[in-house]
DNA sequence: GGCGGCGGTGATACACTGTAACAAACCCGC
DNA sequence: GCGGGTTTGTTACAGTGTATCACCGCCGCC
């Protein structure tokens, strides 16, 4: 189980996130691109989770504009890599610093607060999910499970205001 | 757990699914109004999700068009029932037949092959996952589970076709 | 050097999904 | 009949995502 601890560290794993993501296509021979550093670090930079117009826009200078369709293509790139996740009931996209195992089942945490999203995972989720499938008689291919709340810095917050 | 029984089942449930809607309806004070009506019979009848706009468009008739907007707030009014869940994943729809109890967790199991969409629950599942927010220090006010997969009768129709 | 394929990007247009705002119709109790 | 809440129609618009084609830069090959 994985959490945040605030924005500073958030900040912080910025310069991992993009470093982690140069070795991770250079491993792989594929190109990491100026465009795909822009829109990690688009992603990696604010602490909640991003819509690809909202990236667009945020690289979009006076004179330079990107288009939200580079960007939807540099996120299916980054997604395929495992280096960002895309949100489905947001319509947003968060990056990933941990580098999950193949087939890992992954829980997003959103703070419907501060919108911040953490990941969380669990063998006992997986496992039940797992039996509960079986028993179905279906054979998983991918899954998303997203919860949304009130994140422990976000309640604190609302108690003591 | 639940599971369908083929298209026949799914189209005799559909009677059933706008019996019980009226009588919740009436049990609770509201309006089952024929454009709900049809909007949910639109929805029970295809065995799988539905987009807002194809139902739109199958309510359409020439001469009497319903617009995606009129879909949209019955689908609100039908989902606040219980009568209708969204697939977040797949941006679409499908028939409730299962009275939930309250705060309880769905998971549902969305066939790539033929599109339709069975519900299950698990105790295990959502034990655990309980668990794992409370580690995490994270207050949950609702979640969305969603695996995508082949159905039983699907893989069957692909091993020996 | 020239050439052709390939992956990435730019640019435009378009399709799909969902909501805001306002007016008209409806229902129901007074 | 009248007033007030609810439902629906209509229009317009915002937000999300994809298709298509052209262009560029790179690299291997002739
Ligand atoms: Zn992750
Ligand atoms: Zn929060
Ligand atoms: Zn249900
Ligand atoms: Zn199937």
């Amino acid at each position: 189980m994985h959490r945040h601890e605030g924005h500073a560290a958030c900040h912080a794993d910025a310069d991992d996130m993009l470093a982690r993501a140069e070795a991770v296509c250079r491993e792989r021979g594929l190109q990491f691109t100026p465009l795909r550093r822009d829109v990690l670090e688009a992603v990696a930079e604010s602490g909640k989770a991003q819509g690809a117009y909202d990236i667009a826009e945020r690289l979009s200078a006076p004179g330079k504009r990107v288009a939200p369709v580079s960007v939807y293509r540099a996120l299916d790139f980054l997604m395929e890599q495992g280096l960002v996740h895309r949100i489905a009931s947001r319509n947003a996209f968060i990056p990933c610093a941990h580098g999950h195992a193949p087939g890992e089942g992954v829980i997003f945490l959103i703070c419907r607060s501060c919108g911040g999203v953490d990941e969380a995972s669990s063998v006992e989720v997986e496992g039940g999910l797992g039996r509960t499938l079986e028993r179905a008689g279906f054979t998983p291919v991918h899954s998303i499970l997203e919860v949304e709340g009130d994140c422990g810095a976000c309640r604190e917050r609302m108690q003591a205001p």
